[in-house]
Order: structure tokens, then C-alpha cells, then sequence
DNA sequence: CGGTCATTTGACAAATTTCAAGGGGGGTGG
DNA sequence: CCACCCCCCTTGAAATTTGTCAAATGACCG
């Protein structure tokens, strides 16, 4: 059995329930593991891939945090999100065959190589992990509507609320604390991700310090009153239930 | 060879190119026409199928077109994106196994019907076929990463813009013209999906018509400037373009 | 210790929403 | 065939939110 030179393999991997092998049978785990190229370390601002190069791998993030973001062609960018141990970065790419965004790293960390024909080799090999990666895609689907559904007629309070309950959430499944966590953005990435400015995103969290409902102190977030946060985010939305009708 | 009773099969369907048919051999195609259960005609606000249903079929769209929404848990609806011909809906469910969204019809319309089971099952037999369903899976990602896009920190003329040529473009693609074209939605799902009030929405819709760059009446939409319509979509985000750094 | 960058804060301006009222089309029933 | 009604859409004025501009504070790094 091959291990890779950094960090360990698939089978010994604390993530590996949360990325690709999840309920795979032990033995295509380790077939899985084996394409694994390499594990790069990447330091803070350094990019994963450029929007527009040959996407070749896609990449699995072991440990740190990454940002994604599309250029416009007028030269301004959009924060598409963020992302976390566990996942997969690149799988929007696969229709192209090109990067249709940019990723670099928030802070120092390290990501697993997954060369894109050795993958589908696999894939057509074993069915389970054929189908695993139909999963992946489709919780890609389901996380790109959340944002969708964060961004829609929203209050710069509300954006704020559920942005930071998303992050404890996240944080929550990887086995850290919810209540508790650093933000590991500048306050502009958050910004430009929920459609605010930066003035109002750090007024915002400035009023939700001042009602005792969060402590924010820099990057590092305290959650006091989860209850409270999540009140925040659903008031009554009755203008905006005329959509339905059926 | 089997044909359905409403309309024609994929070997004769003038949509073929525009769907999960693309690229595939004949005799894949024929295969794949005989899976498809059936074509159901949907009156306008009928629905295709709720949230939370078990999604048992994946669909895609024959005529007319639909529209796609989120209940929130407090009752409010976000619609995610308005669907045409050639495009499969409920791949969002995917991963879940149940609709994360409702469909209804905004018209009248029809669609073939996709049983997961025989569709996986001819997915494990026909490596292309496969291939295609993680092409359209990347396609529906993209697609969700303009939306995001779209709602991202503009203003309600850009929105507004970008929506009228996304139609366009779409409408465009399926053959119709892009200068001229019905909108099938009313304004206030234009409203919900882009993320303004219906007001607004009216109000940008006159003041493009005063501008002369479209004309609308009612539904009934004329591209009458279509290099300053695109114009309009992108000013210099300069104070957006921060968030790159890299 | 100085410089740079991220963040906060204040005052003002602009965009959008809210509230309110008035047309206009299409469909139904007389 | 016409009148009526309902719903969709438009328009105006006021209120609110958010953005813009400007300046100051604070953290981090060499």
C-alpha cells in the first residue's frame, strides 16, 4: 500500500468521511488513495488554480481554507465561496474542461491532487465511486443554491446572520466548536461574497456585537446566542411568498 | 423502435442536441428513448413535482417553460431560475434523493420523464452516457455560479440587464429570436428570482423603455440596442475588485 | 519604531423599498 | 357581445437601507 509523502492516505484520513471515500468498501478506498498525485502545501494568498487554465485534477482540501472567485471580463470579481477540509474544489470546471473560477489559499494549507483521468478510470471501474461522485456534484448543486437563496432579497443583517451560521455549521461538521471559530477572510471577502460593502458588513457586525448576540473581536467570532442569530435570519418574508401561487 | 405517445422520441426530437442525446451514438440514443416513461402535459401553474417529494425521475423539458423555487422553513419562497426546453430539471436532488426545489409550469408545456433507476442502470452500461450526465451535471453548476454572479452587489439596472439578455441568449439558443420574445414569468417572479421588489422592477423595465435601449409592452419584449443593453452590464466595479489580491 | 494594510466609525448621498393609489387586460358570466 | 371583476402592472411620494467619501484607529511586519 502507498502513502503519500505529506499527511496520510485515504484509509487513515480523519476527513475521508466527509470527501470522496465516504462509504466506499476498504478496498477502493486504497485503489482511490493510490491516484492520490501528491499533496501540495499552499500558503496563504497562493493560488490553487487560475480561472481559464486546462483543469486537469480536481482537488481535495485536507487542511486550511480557500476562496473562490470568478473575474468579470471588466476586470471585477466575485466571491463565489468558501471552502473547507472536506471538500472538493474544481468540480465546476468539469463541463469546460477549463477553470471557470479562480482559488487561492486564506491561510496556510494543503489539498490532495486527483488527476482527472486517472479518476474517471476509476469511476468506470468501480460504480460506487461512479456514483459517489454524482453525490458530490449534486451537494455542490444543493450548496450553490443556498448561496443563491442567501443572496436573494436579503437585509445586510440577514446576510451577516446566516453567513456566520453557515461558517459554524461548517465548523460544526469538521469536529471544531460552533460557538467559537476564527474567520479565516478579510472582512472585504465577506463583502464582496454577500453583495455588501465592507462599511456595512463591519457596522453589521458591529450591531449584533452590540446586542450581545455574537462577540466579534478581529477575525475571531464567539457565537453567545445561536437562538437569537437564527431568529434574526427568518422574519416574516410574506411580500416575498407571492411567488408561489401553484 | 419504440415511439412515446406525445411528441417524438430523442432520435427524431428536435431538441436532442440540446440535451442528454448530445454527442452520443445512435444506437445510445434509442436505447435512451426507450427509458423515457413518458411526456406529461402541464397546464401553467401546474407543478412538476414539490419539495420534499422523493425524486424518482430527473426531467427534461420538451416545451414551455418552468420555474423553480425554494420554500424557506418560515414559508417564504426564493425562486432559484426559470427553465426552457432542452434543460433537465431536478438534478439539484440529486444528492438528497428528494426534490430540494418545486417546479411549476409558467405555461403550457411538456416533458420527458427519466427514471433514475433505468437511467443509472444504462449510465453503468454506456460509459458516454454517463459522461454526458456529468457534463450536464457541470453545465447545471455553471449555470448556478452565473446566478451568483448575477445576484452579487449590482445594481437593480444591471440585474435587470443581465437578466433580459440571459433570456435572449437562451431563447437564441434554442433557435428563437434574440431581438424579440415573450417573457413568460411575471414581474413578480422576476422581482423574487433577481432579488428587487416588483416596483423596482417595473420601474427599470420603463426606464430602459424611455431610454429606447428595449421595448416592452406587457410581456412582449424588443432588444432594440443590444450592445448598450450589454453596456449597461458592466461599469467599472473597480471598488469590487479587491477581493482578488493572489 | 515606522509603515502598510485591515478595520472601524461618522456624515452625507444615492439607491431601493415601502406605502398608496390608479390603470389596463383578459377571462367569466350575464 | 358587453360589463364586470380580478389580477397584474405601473406610477408617485415618502421612508429606510445601503453605499460613498473621508478620516481615524489598530494590528502586523520588517
Amino acid at each position: 500500500m502507498q502513502f503519500n509523502k505529506l499527511g496520510t492516505s485515504c484509509p487513515d484520513c480523519r476527513l475521508a468521511d466527509l470527501c470522496l471515500p465516504y462509504g466506499l468498501p476498504a478496498n477502493e478506498v486504497v485503489q482511490l488513495a493510490n491516484i492520490v498525485r501528491k499533496k501540495r502545501p499552499l500558503k496563504a494568498d497562493e493560488h490553487l488554480y487560475l480561472q481559464g487554465e486546462e483543469c486537469q485534477s480536481l482537488y481535495a482540501i485536507k487542511s486550511g481554507s480557500f476562496r473562490s472567485y470568478i473575474t468579470n471580463p471588466d476586470g471585477s470579481e466575485q466571491i463565489i465561496g468558501f471552502n473547507f477540509p472536506g471538500e472538493l474544489m474544481g468540480i465546476d470546471s468539469l463541463y469546460y474542461g477549463r477553470f471557470t473560477s479562480s482559488a487561492v489559499a486564506l491561510e496556510t494549507g494543503s489539498v490532495c491532487e486527483l488527476p482527472l483521468p486517472r479518476l474517471n478510470a476509476l469511476c468506470a471501474e468501480f460504480p460506487g465511486l461512479q456514483s459517489q461522485v454524482l453525490r458530490v456534484l449534486g451537494k455542490e448543486i444543493a450548496a450553490d443554491r443556498d448561496k443563491i437563496v442567501l443572496l436573494g432579497h436579503r437585509s445586510a443583517q440577514e446576510k451577516i446572520s446566516i453567513f456566520l451560521l453557515m461558517l459554524s455549521k461548517r465548523y460544526g461538521a469538521l469536529g471544531f466548536s460552533e460557538r467559537e471559530f476564527n474567520l479565516p477572510m478579510r472582512r472585504q471577502d465577506i463583502a464582496n461574497f454577500l453583495g455588501l460593502t465592507i462599511e456595512t458588513v463591519s457596522r453589521q457586525l458591529a450591531e449584533l456585537n452590540k446586542q450581545g448576540i455574537v462577540r466579534i473581536k478581529h477575525r475571531n467570532v464567539e457565537i453567545k446566542d445561536p437562538l437569537q442569530l437564527k431568529a434574526l435570519v427568518e422574519p416574516c418574508h410574506s411580500h416575498c411568498s407571492s411567488a408561489s401561487l401553484g
